[in-house]
DNA sequence: CCTCCCGCTGAACAGATTGTCCAGCGAATA
DNA sequence: TATTCGCTGGACAATCTGTTCAGCGGGAGG
């Protein structure tokens, strides 16, 4: 999907100021409302945003330590361990992956003691051969998309 | 940060609906607006809720391959490695960690090929001493929060 | 060179929502 | 028993949304 400046701009100010509404939106963009809306609607049925759910901070709901768990899966198994995983609150995401594992989650846990026992309950399954941790200890990037917005808007658009 | 089943009702609808308004959200919960409002507030102002930024596909802006890559910093360099990868639009995400490496990054790119370009970029400054990726290829399940707020909420309240 | 199509502008409208008050009520607490 | 707290239900003005309209300009195609 193709991406000008004026949708960088868009993407870049929501991501901002969330709470903006789209007359407030033309108004800093110095474009017409109609507009407005029409590349915010673009944007949304064009799958670039996929919505604007709340970002829930994990930490503040009492799981403050994340992990990173690569996973070994035996050979077949695959589905049967995706269902385990998917059933686990803490496990946030899930990858398949190439290299060496063959799964790559994201774990929270009240405390690394409590990281045990989620650890424990994610490998409490057979398709599991073997399990590497790591804990996260710091995060100097978080989650971001601005970055990439702006390259793909430079990209687009004679940059 | 103390997580009741009403908050947490609250989250999932947000997460479900994210468009929805406070009045509309105050109807389906069978509260008075009023107390939905206050929650909310409550929430935000309690970390829970950081925001409510768009959620932008990485894929639809042109860059559908995702990878993770595991890097081992050369002692002290950390520092410089992370401004480093911070200026890499293509990072998306950044840990440090405990375990065999010592940094896990979230890439993503225009295509395999550009994923070369991409590590190329990564790994080039001297912190890095080694780094292996692994490139996503299913996601099972995406970045996801609903089942431990629900978790979270039934601790909370005699679950 | 001309015509059509598309996107943007500026404006208008009714309907709905927000932010913000208020007083009353019930339960838990000191 | 008196106080504090959260929730209820209602009110207000101000604002925003969804939608429609006609006009304008540039680019594409003929």
């Amino acid at each position: 999907m193709a991406i000008d400046q004026l949708d960088g701009r868009i993407l870049v100010l929501l991501a901002r100021e969330p709470r903006i509404g789209v007359l407030e939106m033309s108004r800093r963009l110095g474009v017409a409302r109609g507009t407005a809306q029409a590349r915010l609607d673009r944007l949304q049925s064009g799958g670039v945003i996929r919505g604007f759910g709340p970002q829930v901070d994990p930490a503040a709901l009492g799981y403050p330590v994340t992990a990173f768990a690569t996973l070994q899966i035996r050979q077949g198994q695959g589905a049967d361990v995706r269902a385990h995983l998917a059933s686990v609150p803490e496990v946030l995401e899930l990858h398949t992956t190439t290299g060496s594992g063959d799964m790559l989650c994201r774990l929270v846990a009240r405390s690394n003691a409590d990281l045990q026992r989620v650890i424990d309950r994610v490998v409490a399954i057979d398709g599991i051969v073997r399990a590497a941790t790591a804990i996260v200890m710091e995060n100097p990037v978080p989650l971001r998309i601005i970055p990439l917005v702006e390259q793909a808007a430079r990209d687009a658009e004679g940059g």
